[in-house]
DNA sequence: TTTCGTAATGACAACGTTATCTAATCCCGA
DNA sequence: TCGGGATTAGATAACGTTGTCATTACGAAA
């Protein structure tokens, strides 16, 4: 900048009123200040200039997501994105694993990186760690899964009514043996589906079998596997929820393997890619993660502007597609 | 920092050579100053830091790749995420959405960002822009497709290979009748990809028929509507090169709409998730997308370690998986 | 002609950190 | 007892920018 200011026979405070386009700087040393910042290769240092900056917005945002190759996470990311990019502010994305350890050292990196906001995931048991980032000024908004022990805005699909939705969608055809495939009680939003299919029981007066409950299943594989094992049972389930996406992808494999997905009923929690596709296609009740994305990004942008406005949890509706699998009758 | 220091009773320079775990500080005053820091809620400055340092790494990448929520893109987002983890540095990702614009706004957001390299997808027709940025240090590594006027380290798919591949496997099955579907001609890769199949069609001494070759296939509605009608055509093709993951879902879902998907041989380019449930399963040239973004971070902090090193190009190899589609015999 | 307001420009310090150089202290051997 | 090297600590400037305030120039009003 100091290079350019003496090419172009001005002050370093022209220069820099040129680059923000500031007003009060005549037509004549704007087009000297432009023709020796491009004649030199000048480009402006956003860091440096955010150290200085009264507002000291980087406007950048940081986001934590489980995974950022899994098609729901990523379409959050994309929504997120997609608000960002209006308002001239860059995303960094990294993936947290459902490692609590991780969680915090990425906090920490971003924070570190003076980025306006983090939107996150949670992953560790309970977020009151974060008050410390947050009386530095970091506005933090979650996404997918309530905070615990931490108050702040969050931005939610009703896990339980969805569950619920889905399970009673099945109870309606008349399966009385339901099971529920899910991931396990320390995430919370498997709990919240696990509560909504309780809930969906209960209401038919239709008793949960334990043995029709499995909540193992971390992964595509392991869903597989739990599924097999409820389907090779002496008293097999007429009827499956499969409360994740991954969980359903890995539910459609076990029906195949065993030559039941004409048989036995299938209902996923989340939307899939190609889950229209299938023989038979399969029943969801889908979110809407990018429009989950830009909801959180909103409200970070409406935090950032003012720190004071009450926390708000957002809703986002979930909706049953019915498709071909969830609409098996019982006894087939 | 300067209240740290006043708190622990030292100076500025003894704080940042504890932050930085620089040696030569007694370990009494180190305790001092820790003590002092999380008392304070202090929290290190990274781009501050980065300013007055030596080096001038910022510790982080940008990514800009077609879409953040492809599936293929965001494999290769997670593979740079793990390198790029194991060294510290956090990951900027956006979206081009194949819009030239987009793209050098992008590089300039990165660049304006002091980011330590940029991995890009090139949209633009024409790299050599990218000369200015890269006298300022900029390293610059791309992925999937190569640059055009300009040398840079590059990670791609052998294309060409694969394409050929693929179509050799149609015609060893007998079939003629094979149709193309694919992107224009202004994709690079999808380019090779016909490169490919042109390849495989000359060797096999079958001459192309222009009406079974659809390269308007942008995105997979596009793709359902160019296969649907190649089937409902005079001369319909006996089997399909579908060049793109997108493009294979359209065509499958074209396929089942007219009942075809047992009778019409499918082999696509890219791997997608549940390609292996469908019935018929489908038979694709797979990449490794994640191996991909792997590689193309090694190669960027290969180059930040020395600048001089000749440039490279990676090709990481595609595998033909036969799992059906691709299996079906003509005249059925 | 003088005065004054306004618009354009510049000088300088400061943002939070690290590099460089100097000073103080300590231990060891002669 | 002293010299000298090693070790630890601090003072100060600098990174590239912007905020603040001062200065200049100019035209309009008195």
């Amino acid at each position: 900048m100091r290079d350019v200011a003496a090419l172009a026979g001005v002050s370093l405070k022209t220069v820099s009123r040129v680059v923000n386009r500031e007003p009060g700087v005549s037509g004549d040393l704007i087009s000297k200040v432009e023709r020796a910042a491009s004649q030199l290769d000048y480009r402006h240092d956003l860091t440096a200039s955010n150290l200085r900056r009264s507002d000291r917005k980087t406007s950048t945002f940081g986001l934590i997501i489980e995974d950022v190759s899994n098609p729901f996470f990523s379409a959050v990311h994309r929504g997120i994105e997609e608000v960002a990019r209006e308002r001239g502010v860059a995303v960094f994305a990294a993936s947290v694993d459902e490692s609590p350890e991780r969680e915090k050292d990425l906090v920490v990196a971003f924070s570190q990186r003076r980025v306006d906001a983090i939107i996150m995931t949670p992953t560790v048991r309970e977020q009151s760690y974060l008050a410390y980032e947050r009386r530095g000024g970091l506005v933090l908004v979650f996404v997918d899964r309530e905070p615990r022990g931490f108050d702040a805005d969050c931005v939610v699909t009703d896990n339980a009514a969805g569950a619920e939705t889905a399970t009673a969608h099945l109870l309606a055809q008349g399966h009385e043996l339901v099971a529920f495939v899910g991931d396990d009680e320390t995430i919370t939003t498997a709990n919240q589906r696990y509560l909504g299919y309780e809930r969906a029981m209960a209401s038919a007066a239709t008793s949960i079998r334990p043995e029709l409950v499995s909540r193992e299943a971390h992964t595509t594989p392991a869903a597989t596997r739990e599924v097999l094992a409820l389907l090779d049972a002496p008293n097999p389930p007429t009827a499956i929820f499969a409360a994740q996406n991954l969980i359903t992808m890995g539910a459609v494999r076990a029906l195949q393997m065993r030559g039941l997905q004409h048989s036995v009923a299938l209902v996923g929690f989340d939307d899939f890619s190609m889950a229209d596709a299938l023989d038979p296609a399969v029943t969801v009740v889908a979110q809407d993660p990018r429009e989950i994305g830009r909801r959180a990004a909103q409200l970070a942008f409406a935090r950032i502007e003012d720190p004071d406005l009450p926390t708000s949890v957002h809703v986002v509706p979930s909706s049953l597609i019915r498709r071909g699998s969830g609409e098996i009758p019982p006894g087939r």
